[in-house]
Parts: structure tokens; sequence; C-alpha cells
DNA sequence: TGGCTATTTGGCTATATTACCAAATATTCA
DNA sequence: TGAATATTTGGTAATATAGCCAAATAGCCA
């Protein structure tokens, strides 16, 4: 790969590796709505508090969230929301996938109960 | 996490992990510029043939990509463009995290040099 | 057919990621 | 200070990913 332009595509895969994963792409919405302590997030979750610290952990490496500490809770909170913006188009991706394999069970003549 | 939304959340991350590779994302700034077919892809990359035919499927796999067979060669194209405007966002991201550290250097009284 | 080129697949190793538990840390409050 | 709560960190095992090499597959052309 070119030397120059490498290091630019390693830190924008950081921030798209950071994204994806199940927990943390609910996590990146539920914070679009309103910032959330790791306490609320475990509980909608439904993990252990480690493994959500640690998700909440690469978002923040990845510099997609930020943390407030107020009394005796941390607050997270989103910090680039357009990320939310990606959701549409991956919805398009997604909906032309199943059209796709759609069309192929239709060529093998597989019925598709409605 | 709830049981119901889990596999949209699940199919979602899948594209986004296949996005988040630097080869990967430099293959598809490549075919949002045209078509090209491994080979090419290959030559501009500097990996292994069987590395980036990889990747490629990787990107297949996930409905970034379509491929089509011409001659003794596979052409690969972007299927979705608006993909790449992802890119506008990350960048964003990534501009204010360098940011952030550049203000922490300054707290720190670091002295950075131009 | 046989050789050539393009691509994919299988096998392997090294490394990274994820999840859990247990322990450490920090803050509040009695 | 000491108990209680919230969060992070370290350790560890299971699994996934990435890269290379070698071998298999497919199409073209002499």
């Amino acid at each position: 790969m070119e030397q120059k332009l490498h290091p630019q595509f390693e830190a924008r895969a950081n921030i798209l590796k950071a994204m994806g994963h199940p927990t943390r792409l609910f996590i990146i919405e539920e914070l679009h709505k309103k910032e959330r302590c790791v306490n609320e997030l475990t509980e909608m979750i439904g993990a252990d508090v480690s493994t959500v610290s640690k998700h909440l952990s690469v978002l923040k490496n990845a510099g997609l969230v930020l943390d407030e500490k107020r009394g005796t809770s941390i607050y997270y909170r989103l910090c680039c929301p357009c990320v939310l913006d990606f959701i549409g188009c991956i919805e398009t991706v997604l909906k032309t996938n199943v059209e796709k394999q759609m069309n192929i069970a239709q060529c093998c003549g597989i019925n598709l109960k409605k």
C-alpha cells in the first residue's frame, strides 16, 4: 500500500472498527437519545459491567464519546452525532442484500411464504 | 440486550466491521473512482493476491461490492456509494481528536513546533 | 490438449477481540 | 473512618481476524 496514505486509512478504519460491534452500536444509538451512565447502559444491555465499561472505553479511544464524572457516576455522551447518519446508508445496504437473496430464491423456484 | 433488537444491530455491525480495515477502506475508495479487477487492486495494495481476494470477499459478503467476471478477470465495483459519505464525518471525528490532544499538550506546557 | 494468467480456497500461525470474574479505585454518606 | 455504590483494570479462555504460502479452479489461446 502506498506508504504515505496508509496512516490515514488506519485512523479511519479504527473509528469504523469501534462502531463495528452490536453492543457498541446500541450504545451509540442510546447516547444519541440522551447521555447515560455506565450503570444505566449495563442494565439495558444485560452484560457484565466490566464488559460494558470496556466497550465504552473503545468508543472513547476512538473519540466517539465523551465522559463526564458527576457524583459517583460517569456519564457518557456522543460527541459526533453525525455517525448516526451512517445508519440510513447501512440500512440501504441491508435492504439491497435481502432483495438480492429473494431474487436468488425466486430464480431457484423457492416459494417464499409471506 | 433486548432480544428483539439484537439481530438488527448485529447486521449493521457486520457492515461497519467490513469497512473497519485500512486495506478494505482503500479498496472501497478505489472502487468508488472506478471498477477494478483483483489484479489491479493487488498491485496498488502490495500484499499477496490471496490476501486481497479475501478482503474482497469480506466486502462482498457484507453486500458492499459486486463482482462481475469478464474474460479471465473479475471486476469489482462499489454497490452503495453512499458509504463514501461516512468519510466526511469520520474526518471530523479525527480532527476533533487531534484538537483535543493539542489542547492537552498546551495545558501541560508542551511546545508544539509548527 | 497444454500452458498461461487470474482468482479463490485451504492450511497454518500470529495477533486481536470479546466476555467473564475478581480485584482495585474512587466517591458519597452515615 | 467504614460501608455502600459506581466504575475501571488485570487476568484468562474462547473465538475471530489477518497474513502468507501452496494448491485448486476457471477461462483463454496457441
